[in-house]
DNA sequence: CTGTTAGCGCATTCAA
DNA sequence: TTGAATGCGCTAACAG
């Protein structure tokens, strides 16, 4: 069964001895095809080894099944499970996407990068980059207005927009409560940056838990991060430097997490009998750390993958001509104990 | 400056009052418009908000501009990284990529892949997947029939193929080499899966430098590992009962080298002193391990990007109707020292 | 420098 | 059940 892009259905109906309305009838599995020429036209289309173009149907349909993916450098694990899921959705739904990854919120690569969807006729775009920034919201609301679908990934909801989004901050707060419980009190975090929104929320679960406990001073018991382990290492010196009392520390994600325990080895502290530790993620590895890491875990393939089913749904109802009614799906995180937040 | 991609060309021309055939001059910079002409064009195409139909253009040129990229998993750091240097490349050949995952070795959705890409006139396919089988190996002789470019990463060459590879072998080579000239001797190696190129060549480095120094019994100094940080335990144990008196270990990845490590600390073993670990892959993270992993660092985004270069003169050279030689692209791969692989 | 004609490969009318 | 004509949006080849 030799593939050949160069046969077209003229080729097909010529051999056949058909029109080639009965050869795009049989490729399209349409009912009103004699059985018998159906079959006929089937062994023609694999002997040639014909494949139709996509691009000419597309064209023809005024549907491209394409979508627009952007996404934020692969290097986080959230990210790229993300587009795990977006990628077996997006196949599953007979989808194919075209994949833009942005390293920094590069604004003229954006519209460089949103035009060029636009001009590949991808029937909808999921943004997937953390934070967000005004310039795009100009943009995605003209791709609104021409009634491109756009699903946005982890990013606050505003008016007429799609966000699939974890809840960062039940995230955050199970992490703190879970500490809490454990009888530590003094617990400080270490926040990604807050250019993302994530990192936000995740910041907002730890200060309501700790609120509720009734414990305060939590200016002193927070520092930026930039999710490397390097920048765990720095925040933990930092806190301690703030409040020397800490006795537990919320790391908004697992790498940063690593950092903090080469520094509290370092200074001789012992994890989780001086300083509990709770991660963000659970990466694969969590599991192996020294001691095994306690975190969030969440299900990002999961997010991708609803994030498709809504853009799909998207793009079914614009089609159709209906209403469309924009919504968030909020998908759980869930904490995970491990030893670096028990103490024995 | 709204996109709308409901503009056609017409729109545009009937607006501009010219033909549509000058339009197709200025939004292809073709020398042959007056300059007059031109600004009024360009003008009246910012005013509509006119973005040129991709799909149109590459019907009527023959010609997609796009790439498809099958990749395995996300996974996986040396394949994200690879996937991190296409994307950069192609986008800035002004090429796209439509991107297939395969989590298995699935025959049936390889050939579907295939196929779709096939069908939408990608001009190249980028096969990133470990290891190879035959099924593939059939499809492929048949895209390069039909003259489709196709670039595998890491892979054995073959005749008549386009192979990007890392030098496994002299990864595994330099981090024996390295662990020889600390002293230690009974090296033990815990490799990767082998169904996979890159694992197979990773022992044969080991094995060479083994039997340069004249070492032997290589047979119960090897154990195979699914990448894991749980198989890098599984590893270490099943090594040490076949060879009670190993020194050091060559790990094929940085993630089971964290399993080793665990498994060191439950029995008692101290790295480097008891044991000498190298890993493979410098990831981020490995220089956060406690101890501080000695390591194999590839550049795969270099990889990635080389695989589009290739691709595309290869594209190039068919356009052109000229002959292009496939080749072989070695990227060399690092030592890093750090604490793992060196006694005190 | 500009416009006309034709065609890329397919699908959607409408007839027969 | 099948075929002919027409168009999707754009570009190439030719005229003028």
């Amino acid at each position: 069964m030799a593939l050949n892009h160069k046969i077209t259905i003229k080729d097909v109906a010529k051999a056949a001895g058909v029109s080639t309305q009965t050869i795009s009838r049989v490729i399209n599995n349409r009912p009103d095809v004699s059985p018998d020429t159906r079959t006929r036209v089937q062994k023609v289309i694999t002997d040639l080894g014909y494949a139709p173009n996509v691009l000419a149907r597309s064209l023809s349909r005024g549907r491209s099944n394409t979508l627009g993916v952007i996404g934020f450098g692969l290097g986080y694990y959230g990210s790229t499970s993300a587009l795990t899921g977006i990628e077996q959705k997006s196949n599953e739904l007979g989808l194919s996407f075209l994949l833009s990854l942005l390293d920094r919120f590069e604004t003229d690569r954006i519209d460089e990068i949103i035009r060029n969807l636009i001009s590949r006729q991808v029937e909808g775009i999921i943004w997937a980059v953390p934070g967000i920034n005004d310039y795009f919201l100009d943009l995605s609301q003209t791709a609104l207005d021409i009634g491109l679908p756009i699903v946005y990934l982890n990013k606050e909801k505003t008016e007429n927009e799609t966000v699939v989004a974890m809840d960062n901050r039940l995230g955050g707060y199970l992490a703190t409560q879970h500490l809490l419980e454990q009888g530590y009190r003094r617990i400080g975090i270490i926040c990604g940056p807050f250019t993302w929104w994530e990192a936000k929320q995740r910041e907002l679960g730890w200060r309501e838990a700790m609120q509720e406990a009734g414990l305060d001073d939590l200016e002193n018991l927070k520092v930026e991060g930039d999710w490397s382990a390097a920048s765990g290492e720095v925040g933990i010196h930092a806190l301690i430097a703030k409040s020397p009392d800490i006795d537990a520390v919320f790391v908004c994600n697992d790498q940063m997490s690593l950092g903090v325990f080469q520094a509290a080895r370092r200074m001789g502290l012992n994890v989780p009998q001086d300083l509990g530790v709770v991660g963000f993620d659970d990466i694969p590895e969590a599991a192996y750390f020294y001691p095994t890491l306690s975190t969030i875990r969440q299900n990002a393939v999961t997010l991708g993958a609803i994030a498709v089913e809504q853009i799909s749904k998207s793009i079914q109802a614009h089609q159709d001509g209906e209403e469309f009614y924009p919504d968030v799906c909020w998908v759980e995180p869930r904490l995970i104990v491990r030893k670096s937040s028990v103490r024995e």
